[in-house]
DNA sequence: CGGCACATTGTTGTATACAATCCAGGTTCA
DNA sequence: TGAACCTGGATTGTATACAACAATGTGCCG
């Protein structure tokens, strides 16, 4: 991994393309991301990478551990059932609020986002179609012009990327794509109440689309595991 | 101010030191935070207060000017309607649920909370009870047993303490521990609708109070202020 | 042969040195 | 007089050196 090119980083840029790969799996839950070697890659000293990581981890897509190092975080079964409960609870109405200040412009963003997704899915580039489709969610909120609630919406969808990573057991892409192109189209209408059910139908889909039993997640405390 | 004690100060540490300072207004909205100064009062190095200073921007509690240092936030009249916009959409169902799972430990500490509250006002300390009536909240959320909720809830809370302060224009300070205390009993209930409303109404009782008319806002370019 | 103590090595935590940048004040020139 | 420019001081941005800690591996002893 060389990353010289001709830009300057900074802790922010750092950050912004760690989240990219983590956000299209390119960095799996639980990797490790040593400073030296960061810092290797980017061409940059510790200083800047150790910003960087300090602030994934307060997005929650890093965990630290102390005198341990920074890894990619592993949301728990109980973490992944708390951030789609806060998706439900945030972004249908904030698509509400979307669809009644909808712009052309707006429109125009979406659907070229969709048009995006789309174009990855068919090239095979699933990394990016998923970095897409989290990306139509942050696009909402920007349009229904919140910062403050697009920020958390834009935290919310890193993590479920984790999530999907970790917990995703369905194979069928596809009806992504097929729940934006519904929504646009309330959008386009200004349909606010539909647009509203639709997030929620939608963020229902992707909640049950994934295996959330507590089974397979504490792998923690061996000792404990092996008794007998 | 010297802090010298047997304390080890950690990022951490004196990143929730300086909340609680700017939380209960000892630190008001654009107060220059420079890092000599700041290790100097902790007795550590700029390291340290790089890494909480920035903790705190992430937070919105403070804002980073490239090459110019870290000042206190100062939230526009804007991001001040956005937070309590966000609040009115987050708490009200936060405390619908923590109603439903209320425990008699939880109704303990949130008596207690008021009760603390009750007491610092009494004893005259506006700081400390504005602080613990912020506390209130992230008490409910706790108790609604969402990490994730109540992580972004804290935030919130933060942020209307800067606001309060720039906004604020009533004097009467008691409604606070009044609604508190509603709640409170709804919460004893179970009574999960009357508390949603209860907060719901809460919320709205705080925006009122604050004086959010566009005209004092932009000190900003002084240059366009003053063309002719 | 197995388990505990200790040394070794690599990684992170913190402090500090140096470079880059900004701001203020003063000087010069029109 | 005033405006532009330049320089000194102070503050932040970045890199690096050293200290502290955790993990691993080795050897001694039971």
């Amino acid at each position: 991994m060389d990353k010289t090119g001709t830009k300057y980083w900074t802790s922010d840029t750092v950050a912004a393309d760690l989240e990219r790969a983590i956000h299209e799996h390119r960095l799996p839950p639980g990797t490790k991301l040593g400073e030296d070697e960061l810092g290797e890659a980017y061409g940059i000293s510790r200083t800047i990478v150790r910003a960087a990581v300090l602030s994934l981890s307060h997005r929650r897509l890093v965990e630290l551990k102390r005198n341990r190092g920074a890894f990619v975080a592993k949301p728990s079964v109980r973490e992944a059932r708390e951030v789609f409960e806060a998706r439900s609870l945030i972004e249908p109405r904030t698509a509400h609020s979307a669809a009644t200040r909808m712009t052309d412009e707006g429109l125009a963003t979406l659907r070229a986002n969709i048009e995006k997704e789309h174009a990855a899915l068919d090239a095979g580039d699933n990394s990016g179609a998923l970095f897409l489709s989290g990306r139509f969610h942050v696009e909402v909120a920007r349009i229904a012009d919140q910062d403050t609630i697009e920020a958390f919406i834009s935290e919310l969808v890193s993590r479920s990327s984790l999530i999907i990573a970790l917990y995703w057991q369905r194979r069928a892409a596809l009806c992504e794509t097929q729940a934006h192109h519904a929504m646009l189209e309330a959008f386009a209408n200004r349909d606010g109440a539909l647009a509203e059910q639709l997030m929620k139908n939608h963020l229902l889909d992707l909640v049950v689309s994934l295996d959330l039993r507590n089974v397979t997640q504490p792998p923690a405390s061996l000792r404990e595991a092996l008794k007998r």
